[in-house]
DNA sequence: TTTTGAGTTGTTCGA
DNA sequence: GTCGAACAACTCAAA
């Protein structure tokens, strides 16, 4: 009898394009499919509630379709090390094999698991799929890791050869099916109070759902992109990212779906698949980076403390509509439009001047995408003390924002219905409505809407001053 | 070797 | 109303 092989899925929760899958069904050996939750992921950055959410309707997806194939997922939950080599010993597995996951905290930990599982005779095979290229493998004429996004996502392209798409196994050879956890024990819905709703009905987790939506973007938004995906009303984005973090699609799936399509809309969009790739490459090279400023004059940055102020910015009653529009999209959708997430994230980090890791911090938790190497690169670069940076004088003004990118308020009125009858001339700048134009629409400013909790000119000035002070001249 | 120009997403001010 | 300049410091690649 052949011992079986345990198929570890951890950040790659499909079953097509997935070498490392392939490569298992290939080997022959019987499988034992298997998720750990590991109680000791990611010390701080253990899942935040809304990826707890889409963690379970994924698994549970995947657990249908491994059936379907005829070898049931196993789940088990614990410290990963521990749970796995209990379950080789339970199982007298000779081999396991898993996708790589290129956070710091997994690469430490999936090194100490290959060398117990080396120690024990079992053999430990990791495979790419998650990204485009291997961290590390991109670098520049000096040898070097890239700092700048351009020469970085050019030397990428260059280099990259896709390889052909890999089918999803028909049927898989399973071993007898160790003892599983069940799913709803693990409680990664939320109960009382059922926050969920907004998310059930945004979004539908698993490999099938991440095929739909890959194919409409494909056939109706792609050509538009470059057009459509500045406006949070009009729906222009992929909306892959989660599908993407926990591997229900693979970016080469991704890329080479998108071949087909006109230059400006796929040129545009690759290039967001391009920033997930730096991002990710970013983190190998700086493990500090969800933790520390990759730029070293920000230790000495003058951030405010305002408990206040940062409630505010969470639950989206800053008084600038646009904002609080952002902010309430991602509470109620665990998601929020691309633009408004930069200028959501600079009205905390310049306009209430509150350090960047708590707006890190409240994203990890409420977004569904919620990803590590996207979360904290991109916070960094808001907040000027990232790779490429955003340049420090860049301050996004609400108003004008919302005068630009959704000038009728549509998505000002979707999301802050207080405000849903205001006049668009008003409608990202209540504060300078007249009374009676406050009247008709029933906003009363400080009651049914807040007043501003930051004065736009002023907080600039001060944004600017305390920028000032990080580097070698003086303020004026 | 040194120099030069460009680099995701912006705003304000003054002419 | 429109337009160009100014607003750091640094990285990278090409000249």
């Amino acid at each position: 009898m052949i011992a079986p092989a345990i198929f570890w899925f951890r950040r790659d929760l499909r079953l097509a394009d997935h070498p490392a899958l392939s490569a298992a069904v290939a080997a022959g050996a019987p499988l034992i499919p298997l998720f750990i939750l590991d109680t000791g992921e990611g010390g701080d950055w253990r899942l935040g509630g809304a990826s707890r959410w889409w963690l379970h309707e994924s698994l549970a997806a995947l657990s249908r379709d491994l059936k379907r194939l005829g070898a049931p997922l196993t789940l088990r939950r614990g410290e990963a090390a521990s749970e796995l080599l209990r379950l080789v010993e339970e199982t007298g597995a000779s081999a396991v094999y898993w996708s790589r996951v290129y956070e710091p905290w997994a690469m430490a930990r999936d090194a100490r698991i290959e060398t117990a599982l080396r120690e024990r005779g079992v053999a430990a095979h990791g495979f790419a799929g998650a990204l485009l290229a291997e961290p590390g493998s991109i670098r520049n004429a000096e040898g070097r890791p890239f700092r700048v996004f351009t020469p970085f996502w050019r030397a990428l392209t260059e280099r990259l050869q896709p390889a052909p798409p890999l089918p999803a196994p028909k049927r898989l050879r399973a071993a007898p099916a160790p003892a599983s956890d069940r799913l709803e024990d693990w409680r990664l819905q939320p109960k009382a109070p059922d926050w969920a709703t907004g998310l059930r009905e945004s979004w539908r987790p698993g490999e099938a759902a991440a095929q739909r939506r890959l194919d409409d973007f494909l056939a109706d938004g792609i050509d538009a992109y470059d057009r459509l995906r500045d406006f949070p009303a009009e729906d222009g984005a992929s909306r892959l990212s989660p599908y993407l973090h926990w591997g229900e699609i693979s970016p080469l799936q991704i890329w080479r779906a998108a071949s087909a399509a006109p230059e400006e809309g796929r040129r545009a969009f690759l290039r967001e698949l391009g920033w997930r790739e730096f991002c990710h490459h970013l983190l190998a090279a700086h493990p500090d980076m969800p933790d520390a400023p990759l730029d070293p004059a920000f230790a000495r940055f003058p951030w405010a403390s305002d408990e206040r102020a940062l409630a505010a910015w969470k639950k989206g009653e800053t008084g600038y509509p646009l904002v609080d529009a952002a902010m309430r999209q991602l509470w109620r959708t665990g998601f929020m439009h691309n633009r408004l997430r930069m200028i959501a994230a600079s009205f905390l980090v310049k306009h209430l001047l509150l350090p960047w890791r708590e707006g890190e911090r409240w994203f990890w938790d409420t977004l569904v995408d919620a990803d590590l190497a996207n979360n904290s690169g991109n916070w960094q670069w808001v907040a000027g003390c990232g790779a490429d940076a955003a340049p420090y004088f860049r301050i996004f003004n609400p108003v004008l924002q919302g005068a630009k990118f959704d000038a009728e308020g549509a998505f000002v009125r979707r999301f802050v219905p207080e405000l849903a009858r205001l006049d668009a001339k008003y409608i990202h700048k209540p504060w300078a409505a007249p009374e009676r134009a406050l009247r008709e629409a029933g906003v009363t400013l400080g009651e049914t809407y807040p007043r501003p909790i930051v004065d736009h000119a002023a907080a600039r000035q001060r944004a600017l001053a305390a920028f000032a002070t990080i580097r070698g001249r003086p303020p004026l």
